[in-house]
DNA sequence: CGAGACGTTGATCCGATTCAACACCCGTGG
DNA sequence: CCACGGGTGTTGAATCGGATCAACGTCTCG
């Protein structure tokens, strides 16, 4: 056993049922037995910021579970713009859709170094066939993916540009020490949609009034109070 | 049998094992003997445009599946702001959350004349629990929410407000004889996020240009070429 | 017929985009 | 070691588009 274990880690391939994440994850309702039908390696992967995990369009042969990390998934416009349609984080899971549909539907793009369990499609349609426990999961990640969705559409798309960033940044904020790591302007600016200087106008506002306080490399601390009242009003 | 289904007609409760549009419902893959587990009834419901569903934050008892006509759920703001998040039309699901969450997550509102199926949240629970065959169901009304919203924010909340109108009349089109039925200005406003007043300008300006032909009440013939040209451009 | 809801249009104002310039950080190579 | 260049963030000035406030037309229904 401890052999298979260290085995395992050596060649990347999950013990999943030992997972230190298990109960945030996909895999969190399994028992004993129904780990036994998987019969396809599960891979631990390492992303760097920028790294690619699949394109809309391609083949989806993996679902994603996020240990770590920030993945955004993206769509473009005829035109050429591009929208950041969702932020993946600690248990998300990314490409769900191949469930439904052989492709993928967005880009998926590594926003912050994440860590990543990649399941081949076959092991999530084969436990989502044989056991009953793997559904309430499923059911439960569609649902946060709509609903993250719909927050999108009514608090990050609705009203003046000054109150949307407010909204991303109390969204973004760490409740409990008040701090916040921001991306880069361009990927605020396509999860709100506006042009990079604006949010960097707002920002650079935010700043100078005391709402956010520099802690370096894009690291803030932020005064949730005033945030808010920005987010309220307008 | 047929004296059960004229009773049932009379009461408003469905036979939903020959129900004219179950190619297109949640039970769409149920099998004779699934059937059998519906122990409490499902009623055949009628609303007029305006008619309230349920509202956010309501207990929610019951699904409902839309036979016909437009229901829109919609979000309100902090600073009391609606937005319209999501239509529903024949086939969709109304209440999938309450699978997950005991309360309701929109206001649901009947925005067209529309015939529902209301099914007790209880049915659709033990179906999901007893037959795997509503679960592919269930899973494709999460993915096709999911990929609505994500179409919305890409397409009808970026861009500028006319390309945004154009690709919303094209969406609301029907592509066999190029007609379309238009909402109020000011619901077209809350699906954009825009003011009825630059709604009802654009779609005045579509009119004069000839890429709409008024036909009366709300109902147009569409440019669909002209429309795309305007929703690909800025 | 009159009241109210809805759609249209005009004039003005404000906020976001655009285009441009510059500051800053950091890694690379002379 | 510093000079250089590219990426990112900030700021300014001009422009444009949508919001706002207000008025009026049209339709429907009681």
């Amino acid at each position: 056993m401890e052999k298979r274990a260290i085995a395992n880690a050596w060649s990347g391939v999950s013990n999943c049922e030992n997972c230190g994440i298990r109960h945030l994850a996909l895999f969190a309702d399994l028992e004993h037995t129904d780990f036994e039908l998987i019969h396809k390696p599960i891979m631990e992967v390492e992303k760097k910021a920028g790294d690619r995990l699949y394109g809309e369009g391609d083949e989806g042969q993996f679902l994603y579970t996020v240990r770590s990390g920030v993945i955004k998934l993206t769509q473009y416009l005829p035109d050429g713009g591009q929208r950041i349609v969702r932020l993946l984080r600690t248990g998300d899971v990314a490409g769900l859709e191949v469930l439904v549909n052989p492709t993928y539907e967005h880009y998926a793009t590594v926003l912050r170094d994440a860590e990543l369990c990649q399941i081949p499609r076959d092991v999530v349609e084969r436990l989502n066939r044989e056991t009953p426990r793997l559904h309430n999961q499923l059911l439960n990640r569609w649902h946060t993916a709509v609903k993250q969705a719909d927050e999108w559409l009514t608090e990050l798309s609705t009203g003046s540009s000054k109150s949307r960033v407010a909204r991303l940044v109390i969204g973004l904020s760490d409740k409990v020490d008040n701090s916040c790591y921001l991306f880069s302007r361009e990927d605020l600016g396509a999860i709100l949609g506006v042009t990079t200087e604006t949010t960097s106008r707002i920002i650079a506002e935010f700043k100078r009034e005391g709402s956010l306080k520099d802690l370096g490399k894009n690291h803030f601390l932020a005064d949730l109070v005033r945030l808010q009242n920005i987010a309220n009003e307008n």
